[in-house]
DNA sequence: TTGTAGGCGTTATCAA
DNA sequence: TTGATAACGCCTACAA
């Protein structure tokens, strides 16, 4: 009998052997309590508990992962937490993750490709057993397509596609909501609508573009070309394009998300602008303080908890195997009429917030009212 | 020679077995070579490169957490980070971790005690190096302490100190930022300043709600303890304050946190008030958007992404065993005066931001950017 | 029902 | 400098 080792382990965590020798069991038995999976008689499942109890065992997941070829660990790959939009989409995977008992591995890309290709080759080291990834514009390296393939981890995009990733996505209906914004803009009087999209090489970024093409075209008003410009989605770009776009005199502004908005807005004050009597405008994101500040702003809502609930449940499945097909989910974005549109200034009866009602009940922030905001 | 079985794994990823045989070496000249330490002949070493490359070899970092004790990951458990004032924070915290080498588990206790202990537990299992952690109201349980000890597993608090958690902590300065806030409000003219604090439970709630009284008393003005509230962080309870306490026709509002702002903000469009013109304003938290929303509001910025990397700083540092002494550092608030305050009905000559030029140059929110937005 | 022992993929010790 | 082999803590055939 190879007995292991019974040094003085006083000051270390309790093991599975010393759970045993405390209840005079084997580690069988130990672990057959802990996992609750073969049957134990009661005496010894009793002992066993009493021992759990006493030592304050717990059962070491390292050691459990390294065995069982899984770590009941997910990797989440972001541009930035910090960007307003991911921290509700990263609750929505936090939460959907731990229900199912799995944990989440934060990591920042700031959207830089070699930045994004170290997280996941640290992920894979980590043996994360699957990945959700918003992906940094390019490609991804064909070692590391191919180490994700072989180790059989699998991936689930979050709001981007890309050709080289041919796996399951989740996404939104970026072209609609843009359609749906700039045809409200146009609906109400605009003529002369301007367009501040994101970087073109990010899939959502083109669907915004083409729905804003569509709107106007549908509206047969021809497009002027330089009313429209390309940023990154950075607060500063909007704040460029706000300089250079405003002197124009557009009717409206279309921007793509809320960070290029906050910049437009501080290029409009110091130009003197103001919205929404001398410009109207519509962006993406909403978020809960929106509603309570001038201007109000007019957004494409894009259901951001349910993103990251789906991107879960799609990768939980592909991880249990129990998913074949590829998965496409496209999620609706919502429009939420508000003033900055310039709106209220031709309907002065209409109320706030018409078709959101939603809006007026300010949920708190707890994890309850999230499924109130972001259900589709 | 009791070799490994040399079965077929052409399905699964290489382990340091397959580089040896690929290499003819033994694991030892693997390991060596890959971690850099034990001197290994040129011809060997480069015998090892190539297998390690060919193979795609990634070394399984659960193996050697097992045996290193020590997984290189670190748990941070925040109250919620959908709650606006964690992102950055968190992105501070995952900066200076991954700089160090280390990977961030994210949880979110929603301020609930037993999410918090279940968290904690869960983390413990999975061999973290050390914890984060933004403390629920309450005490930790005994167990808990007790496991934490033993496992010799450090925990630096963020934000928030308790009688029961006797190690490190990262705070701010919230008397001072509180005091600040209302000693500004009471100089430019309010006499009548109404409260709207944290839950008193919480100790940063608490030292905003004396901050508050000693700049009254400072002042000379007694306070009037109707024009006090205590509401729990949420946005909801701002909007139950401001129903309730505008009707008092308080001259000017000290909010402890942004998403209470929001609520109260909502209460005083409802009501038909408006800032800065019926009410000042003043809160805790500042945020990128702020000042371009009317009305700008007048904020205590607290160093956000330098909490979060001073925390880490400690977290290593005790990991490390270089640090005996208990750490408990104090970042300093900073009043950025907008016009919520009313301080610009006053001075019409005053210029936005006069106390805070940095405001005004909008970084991207790119790790680069925030060294700049957040230094003290 | 319970125990024994081998293996998961590393690192580390001790010889060679 | 290298190699063989014992931990690390757990799960799980296979035996009893």
């Amino acid at each position: 009998m190879k007995s292991r080792a019974p040094r003085d382990r006083s000051f270390h965590k309790a093991t599975i052997y010393d759970v045993a020798r405390h209840a005079r069991v084997s580690v069988f038995t130990v672990s057959a309590v802990v996992n609750n999976n073969s049957h134990v008689s009661h005496t010894l499942r009793r002992r066993v508990e009493n021992a759990v109890q006493k030592l304050n065992y717990r059962p070491n997941l390292l050691a459990r992962g390294l065995v069982k070829r899984q770590t009941h660990t997910i990797g989440i790959v972001v541009r930035d937490i910090v960007n307003p939009f991911y921290p509700l989409l990263v609750r929505g995977i936090e939460d959907a993750a731990h229900k199912s008992g799995y944990s989440v591995l934060l990591c920042n890309s700031d959207d830089q490709r070699d930045k994004e290709e170290q997280y996941l080759e640290l992920l894979l080291s980590k043996r994360v057993d699957g990945i959700l990834l918003n992906k940094a514009p390019g490609a991804l390296s064909s070692s590391l397509r191919q180490q994700l393939a072989e180790a059989k981890v699998p991936v689930v995009s979050l709001m981007r596609i890309s050709r080289d990733l041919q796996g399951d996505a989740v996404v939104t209906d970026d072209a609609k909501g843009a359609f749906d914004a700039v045809s409200h803009l146009v609906r109400i009087g605009h003529r002369r609508v301007a367009l501040v999209s994101g970087p073109l090489s990010v899939s959502n970024a083109k669907a915004r573009w083409n729905g804003f093409c569509k709107a106007l075209e549908r509206a047969g008003i021809e497009r002027e070309r330089e009313l429209m410009v390309e940023g990154d989605y950075h607060i500063d770009s909007g704040y460029r394009a706000g300089l250079s776009l405003l002197p124009l005199r557009p009717d409206a502004v279309f921007l793509a998300n809320y960070l290029m908005t906050v910049g437009f807005m501080k290029a409009a004050d110091e130009i003197g602008l103001r919205c929404p009597e001398d410009f109207g405008l519509a962006s993406f994101d909403d978020y809960p303080w929106l509603s309570c500040f001038r201007p109000r702003l007019t957004t494409v809502e894009l259901p951001k908890y349910e993103i990251g609930s789906a991107a879960v449940r799609i990768l939980l499945e592909r991880i249990s195997g129990k998913r074949s097909r590829r998965a496409l989910i496209k999620l609706t974005p919502e429009l939420h009429v508000r003033e900055s549109c310039g709106f209220m200034l031709r309907r002065s009866d209409a109320q706030d917030d018409y078709l959101s009602p939603r809006e007026k009940t300010y949920p708190a922030s707890g994890a309850t009212a999230f499924q109130g905001v972001s259900q589709v």
